[in-house]
Parts: structure tokens; sequence; C-alpha cells
DNA sequence: GTCTATAGTGGGATAGAC
DNA sequence: GTCTATCCCACTATAGAC
């Protein structure tokens, strides 16, 4: 709140006058930073061919160029009674329109999550190229998505 | 700090008369949470018919085990000129000797991770249940693994 | 090896004047 | 809507007596 203030060239305490709490803060950039990254997924997702590695390449590169953002959003429960209706639902979207099922996609972003979390915190081994490792799971979900396509349509989304 | 003296029974200055200080605690820490999940996947591989499986399985028993102890692992870089020689190594070989090959295993690992952390913090949608994302992913893994056996011995580990 | 006392930092938030 | 002054709290760590 302190360095948020400083940004706004006005001290600490003037902030209360705007906002109730910390928290109410925190879920205003959540909501915000969930509509970009909604965005961000729907424009890779545009006519891609391969609509998996579009999606994967959009994913990795929102997380890091928000990094805190990104933490903001995933480290803990989502303020879900507090955020705009659908906002979720629109950030999940594109990938369960890549996967076609809920469960496959929430493996698939749970293999995304792990990876850009892991190079954000700097965790792979010295001189591991992550790109690698992506491909390398993004190729599995595509095989098994030939092999096992979906039932189809009328099963909720996921996150 | 405080807390680790008041289990003690001591009063928290007094920890510093045997560390030296808290990074110091952490290493230790690291280095025998990275000892325990490293006999924990071993025992989980140990003469496995589905070795993936069962590492999964291991692998996420022991991050909601320990959840304090697992984020402390996996949530920055590890101090790895602080740690014993082969301990980061030891935990990785279960996984590696499971895929065959270390992009492979960083992959599997990355979707472990992900699933972990995302239900350590709560983060699926409520009423998901994580069991069946698990066995979705393991089974992309497994089938990729039957499609495209590794090249063989000679390549690093993983993590 | 333990203690008390305390330094120092960094937080979120309130009271009340203007 | 801004300010100053302050109050909390939590935390790591040091100084120095015993």
């Amino acid at each position: 709140m302190r360095r948020l203030a400083e940004r706004l060239g006005i001290r600490a305490p003037s902030l209360y006058k705007h906002l109730p709490d910390k928290a109410a803060l925190e879920v205003a950039i959540i909501a915000t930073g969930l509509e970009d990254l909604a965005r961000a997924l729907e424009a890779a997702l545009g006519g891609e061919a391969e609509p998996l590695p579009a999606l994967a390449a959009a994913y990795r590169a929102f997380a890091l160029a928000h990094p805190h953002l990104y933490r903001l959003i995933t480290d803990r429960p989502l303020p879900r009674d507090q955020l705009p209706a659908g906002v979720e639902d629109r950030a999940a979207v594109p990938l369960l329109r890549a996967v076609g099922d809920p469960v496959r996609a929430r493996a698939v972003w749970a293999f995304a999550h792990g990876m850009v979390v892991l190079e954000l915190a700097r965790r792979f081994p010295p001189g591991t190229d992550p790109e690698i490792a992506w491909r390398e799971g993004i190729a599995a979900f595509q095989a098994r998505a030939t092999a096992q396509p979906h039932e189809g349509p009328g099963t909720p989304p996921p996150r």
C-alpha cells in the first residue's frame, strides 16, 4: 500500500479514502488480470491450426510478462463471490475449446501452470531450457486428444 | 523463528547460539525434505508394474502431507551450493527411471507440481475432483511413452 | 546456552486536522 | 481528498548479563 501511494504521488493513508482495504484492491487487480489473460488467450486461439501450442505460448508469455499478477491470480483461492460473473469462465473457455473436455483442460492447465511456476521460481536446474519440456508436454496432450476425443458438449468448463 | 523457539521451550534469541541465521535453518530443512521425498518416491517405484501412477500418488501424498515443506522446496531456487551433493538428483531419479527421458521427466514433473500446487492453493473450482485430472494427465504421458520411447542413456537427469 | 532488553525493518490501518 | 501523527502487528537479529 505504501509503494502504491508513492507511485500515485500521495501518502499511504490517503489510499483509504478510495479503498476500504488492501483486499478490495487485490480483488480489482485479479478481476482485470483475468480479463487480460482471457483476451490474450482468445487472441492466441483465433483461427490457429494448432490451438494447443498457440495457447501454451500465450499463457507462458502472459505469466512471464506479469509474474506478480500471475501469482496473485493463482497462488490463493479465487475470491469468486467478489469477482464479476463469468470472468473465471471466460479465461477458461479458450483452453476448453482447444481440448474439448473439461477434465483434459484441467490437466493441461496444471501442466502449463507447473511449467510457468517452476520457471518463475527459477527452480529448474541451471542450463535447462523450459521450451523443450513445454513441447514434450503439449505433444503428450495433443496425442491423447487424437487418440481419445471427448464425448461432446454439455459438461461444465474447467477452472 | 519465534514459533520454533516456543516449540523448543526456549526464547527466540537463544536460537542464534545454535544457528547463524534463518537461511541456514531453511537449507537444513530443504536437505532433509528432499531426502524424505526421495525415499518416498523410491518406495513407490519398487517393483511396480505401473510406475507412473504409483509415483504420482506418492508425490501427491508427500506434498499434501507436508504442504509448507513442499512449498519451501519448490517455491524458490534450490540453494544447490549449500545442499549435500546428490540430494536433488536422488529425488529426481525415480521419475527419470519411470519415464526414461529427462525432458519427459521434466514435463511430467511440471504436471505433477501444477496439480499439487493448485490443489494446495485450493485454486480448482469448488466441487472439482483433482483425482480425475491426475488420471488424465498420467494417461497422456503414459501413452506418449509407449508411442515415443526414449533414445537411450547418456543424457543428464532432470530437475 | 540461556536469558532480558532492544534495535531495526516493513507492513496495514486509523484519528483527526485542513 | 489530502495531510501528519500514530498505533498496531509480525518478524529477524544483536548486545550483553548471567
